[in-house]
DNA sequence: CTGTATCCGACGTGATACTG
DNA sequence: CAGTATCACGTCGGATACAG
């Protein structure tokens, strides 16, 4: 029973931001359910999100332009880069702010919102980088003893 | 039919626990980079996975057997109950005891190391907690003036 | 420069059936 | 009980072309 969503409608699957970017499915038992439990999963849908953690990152500094990330990030695709500053920006995670210049230039810049999540997404990415050789390292043996055993 | 797939390839996609779960692309520019940060990613992609945070709280209390697991949280399939167990023992967060008895019992339990990522991800989940109106009251709010202007 | 639209392959996930 | 195998299907994400 994947829940149905409001409505299912044409694969909408261009720019637009849509998704609550994760499916929460009916967590109905004893104790980690509840929409508590199902906002939390969202928030941490957004933290494995594969580029929305460098994003904020990069933001902590000082505002960026459009193609200045898409520079720094280098891997990133034009489309994902959208799709993921507009997921922020939704969250209220960031600003976009437009200068009717020309050419266009638009400014993303953290919230105070987004400069709290960074906080405890930056002590979580410490412990993964100080505990990246352990994790590795069970990798590789747990790949060792299961491939070939 | 709108869309014939016949190009469907006959993919590993059994309970088999290949992937580094995050395909990090050429990340090759300035700062953000390195073989850390990727790292560090593949561990913030197993925080977003969908299930890996849910076992790990439920298992910081005490250790517990598959399907007792699998009632606790409900909406899970046994495929992806197994999947995400062998991953969380892939990266040594997770020991795996079988117990040779008829019927099999299999307690799955934290490690040290599991132990320890649980810390920063219950600050982030606390975080995520405490914030969650005004994430959600900015989905609301983004979500109308951009539905409906 | 800053996006938006579209195509398409790859991957994640659930449902189901089967095994030891 | 604790898995494994297979299939179906939706979503993600990159490449590309186009627009303001």
């Amino acid at each position: 029973m994947t829940k149905p969503r409001k409505n299912a409608q044409i694969l909408d699957q261009s720019t637009s931001v849509k998704s609550e970017h994760i499916r929460v499915p009916a967590l109905q038992p004893n104790e980690h359910q509840g929409p508590d439990c199902r906002a939390v999963a969202s928030v941490l849908s957004r933290v494995g999100d594969k580029w929305s953690v460098l994003v904020i990152m990069m933001l902590i500094d000082k505002p960026l332009r459009f193609n200045e990330m898409k520079r720094m990030i280098g891997g990133i695709s034009q489309r994902m880069l959208t799709l993921t500053l507009r997921g922020l920006e939704r969250d209220g995670l960031v600003t976009r702010t437009v200068f009717p210049t020309i050419p266009p230039r638009v400014d993303y810049e953290l919230t105070d919102l987004g400069r709290g999540l960074a906080l405890p997404v930056k002590a979580l990415g410490q412990w993964a980088f100080e505990h990246r050789p352990e994790i590795e390292g069970a990798r590789e043996a747990f790949d060792t003893r299961n491939g070939k055993g």
